[in-house]
DNA sequence: ATGAAAGCGCTAACAG
DNA sequence: CTGTTAGCGCTTTCAT
């Protein structure tokens, strides 16, 4: 059987709970004792159960990080391990673990929300993103519990996020096309249900709109966001008798994928046709030609989250306290022009 | 005051000892209290406290995995998130929670498993690397503990582990390049105290040995498992004044950073050097030229290596059994010879 | 088929 | 500075 702080107590012969404010590092316990309570840890081996600890304190020191349902997708871009990263080397530094939600498909993250919140095993929720109209902000705003978003809710929530300016930036990519001397854009985009894919999808508007060019539907084709969608949306724009010169992808893979269909077609890049893509992972140095694309800071968006969550989770109070991480378009050779 | 087991019981005219038994699916319990019992939970809004269940049923129901220490390496690698898929889609259909531990560096991940099997809060671990004389097997060793290991112990242990023939594989492709006529043949590997590392280099050696080709320790280069070690790794190859004319990395990273580096100096790929990679990550395709790679399935021992660990824990029993998930590789455009 | 009672291992007032 | 006493919310014999 495995000691319990009883035996611990009893065996440096004092009462459980200066053993208990020994592990807890309680200020006013003497050096004394504590040694002699130390030792008689050690001796017996003993280790703390977490979950009596955690149902006694009412409180887990750990932090639920949802994944969305769509888990193959979503492993596959490289923005989840890199967003992980900077969640883990928070939640590391800050002394919290990590529990990772694996909800099914569909509905079931929901219920996986709902278990994290009511389930007591984390003190705070992380989600990854968000759809429009998503039934887990409805429950985030029914069941009040620290909960910090990446990305922003579609409506206003009394809820803490960190995003990028999407619109911005998706504007700011498509200006630079149009700088470029571009006049037919098109766009990749991916999700549509998801709310970063409707801003940044704004964005492009806004910037072709100001420049007086005419929107064409046809021009817009989402998908999810996997290499696939891509390389399919890009042959899909390639067909049209007036094809664009341009794309703007809201996502890397998205973009690598319709190089890849625009050079197995013939097409050369950039000079036939000019791409720019979202996140600046690491694969856009390496491509050929490399990409232009926005970075988003990715690791910076997971720690920011973190550390918004956890102030949470500390203070005792909820926030709706947002940030907005600055985006930066890092200019390669995908687009041509100016180098 | 969220609603709690007893609650539920007041309101249904029950025992909270018949609430728990509705919970837990109990046989001999009657359709109709059952009903009722339902009926109390949703109307006061009930969801069970994971902790004092997990606490008064001695396990939790959530598998821990041990993130190695060296975090940034490890997320950047693509071996990751594709091994942890494998893990999330077992985890999530046996209805178990995934537990990340957060060590920080060095010996920090020795306390981090300790914590991990005495903290009772997951039921088994799952280990995703090990070293030379790694500690944290001493660990396991001395702790009964369900726990599955990615990658072969060291030395014998009483621990299952799915692993590749690493080997055999590595033995294979440097055949590979032998038969298409190499002679000098470099070999760039990772973290020398990686036992994959070290199985690697092995047939590795076999090989050359079997063809007559006298090793030369100049043509060996280990680093970390990342783009930068390839490329310092190639550049030192390409230095030696008899410089080899293929390269076999042991990871697909290091080949591409093998092929920046080569790429930079003006050598091509494959008329002037030769290389061959390890994963079989999405990568390999797009890269210019695509990199033949030898596929270690790594969503496949991610589903092993959970399988395994789930049989263990619901058994009971402790189990050494090991898997062996078959490699193959898989002829691209970097070895050039037969397509 | 259901209830009563005794814990699971720890923390947290409240005393002293 | 330390001990006593109640729980935290649930499961699980043992009765009935």
């Amino acid at each position: 059987m495995t000691a319990t702080i009883k035996d611990v107590a009893a065996r440096a012969g004092v009462s459980p709970s200066t053993v208990s404010r020994v592990i807890s590092n309680h200020p006013r316990i003497s050096e004394k004792t504590k040694r002699e309570v130390r030792a008689a840890m050690e001796e017996l081996g003993y280790h703390p159960n977490m979950l009596a600890r955690s149902l006694a304190k009412k409180s887990s020191d750990a932090i639920g990080v949802l994944i969305p349902s769509t888990t193959e997708e979503f492993f596959m871009n490289p923005f989840f391990p890199e967003v992980l990263r900077g969640i883990t080397d928070v939640a590391k530094r800050e002394g919290y673990d990590l529990l990772l939600s694996t909800s099914d498909s569909g509905k079931e993250d929901v219920r996986s929300l709902t278990r994290m919140i009511h389930g007591k095993r984390v003190d705070g929720v992380l989600l990854l993103s968000s759809r429009m109209q998503d039934p887990l902000m409805q429950v985030l705003q029914e069941n009040p519990f620290p909960a910090t978003l990446i990305g922003r809710p579609e409506i206003n929530l009394p809820i803490s996020w960190v995003n990028n300016n999407n619109v911005e930036a998706c504007y700011q990519a498509t200006r630079h096309l149009i700088g470029l001397g571009h006049k037919r854009i098109g766009f990749l985009g991916g999700d549509e249900t998801f709310v970063v894919t409707r801003d940044r999808l704004q964005g492009y508007h806004q910037a072709l709109d100001e420049a007086g060019i005419p929107q064409d539907r046809r021009l817009m084709f989402a998908s999810s966001f996997v290499e696939q969608g891509g390389y399919l949306g890009m042959t899909r724009l390639l067909a049209l008798p007036d094809r664009p010169s341009a794309v703007v992808a809201s996502d890397d893979l998205l973009a690598f994928g319709a190089m890849r269909a625009a050079g197995e077609l013939g097409y050369r890049i950039p000079e036939d046709i000019a791409v720019v893509g979202f996140n600046n992972v690491r694969l856009t140095e390496m491509s050929n030609p490399s990409l232009t694309s926005v970075d988003v800071q990715i690791y910076e968006l997971g720690v920011t989250a973190a550390n918004l969550l956890i102030e949470q989770m500390r203070g005792g109070v909820l926030m709706d306290k947002h940030v907005i991480v600055p985006t930066q378009m890092v200019i390669r050779n995908s687009c041509g022009g100016r180098k």
